[in-house]
DNA sequence: ATAATAATAGTAACCATTACTAATAGATAG
DNA sequence: CTATCTATTAGTAATGGTTACTATTATTAT
């Protein structure tokens, strides 16, 4: 009836902490480094299941596999398009602007927004040396 | 050496300003009624291009397929994720603060945005009468 | 016309993700 | 404890949007 903690899940977690804004399929790499019989049907589960509970974030990426963010509190993000790097930016203002943003769009369209999906892609100060 | 204006390219652009944010499919579909031998793979080669080149703009949409705008200036997307339809979104002020966003983004970050993807999404208001 | 080469049609491949199924294992009840 | 119930898993097959490939066609320049 309710939901019962994998060894699995618990090790799903722990990789999220360990790594960086990582893919499905890093997750997976990582932990079968440590437990192979982990399963990538598994990581996707877990990680959808944790995403849509709100417990994780699930940054979605277009062209390149979708990453995951172990902070689940609303925030944006920022990808490098030369090293693939993910930095994250959050502040009260910004929060503010988006749902200004919102609310213009609510008036002008009609349409109740309930979900707001943004990527920015650049390039970093790190790649930009070189 | 140039590029050549091939009458499928006319096609997809007129299927383009038939309908309304198609996807690839659609405008497949759309053609195959005059000319059942458009191949599927010149659709999403000319979209690509087109895309890339600025003279229409890609509407990714993470889990569905991507639509494409005939309208190549900038501006924002609305789906209703009831019915599917896109609504458009500009003004001046809009733009300006995404603007600031990108400002913001760059100062946090370090990253110097080149690209922008954003989708919003919500109920219309004519699906939310029923 | 002819040659050079974009662009196409048709099909195969790709790849992230989901679906499926038999086996496993954690909780619950007696 | 032991048996039962069922959430979860491992492993694999399937899906679906998109891209790649190749022989053929068609457009432009000579």
């Amino acid at each position: 009836m309710s939901k019962r903690y994998s060894a699995q899940k618990m090790m799903i977690e722990n990789a999220l902490k360990q790594l960086d804004h990582p893919t499905a399929s890093e997750v997976y790499e990582y932990i079968r480094e440590s437990y192979p019989n982990i399963s990538l049907g598994t990581v996707y589960r877990n990680l959808g299941l944790m995403a849509e509970a709100g417990e994780i974030l699930r940054i979605p990426s277009g062209d390149s596999p979708d990453r995951f963010d172990i902070n689940a509190h609303e925030h944006l993000h920022v990808t490098c398009t030369k090293c693939g790097k993910v930095f994250d930016a959050e502040s009260e203002k910004l929060e503010d602007v988006l749902k200004k943003i919102d609310r213009f769009l609510q008036e002008s369209t009609g349409v109740y927004i309930e979900e707001r999906t943004m990527l920015f892609q650049g390039v970093c100060s790190n790649c930009r040396k070189q």
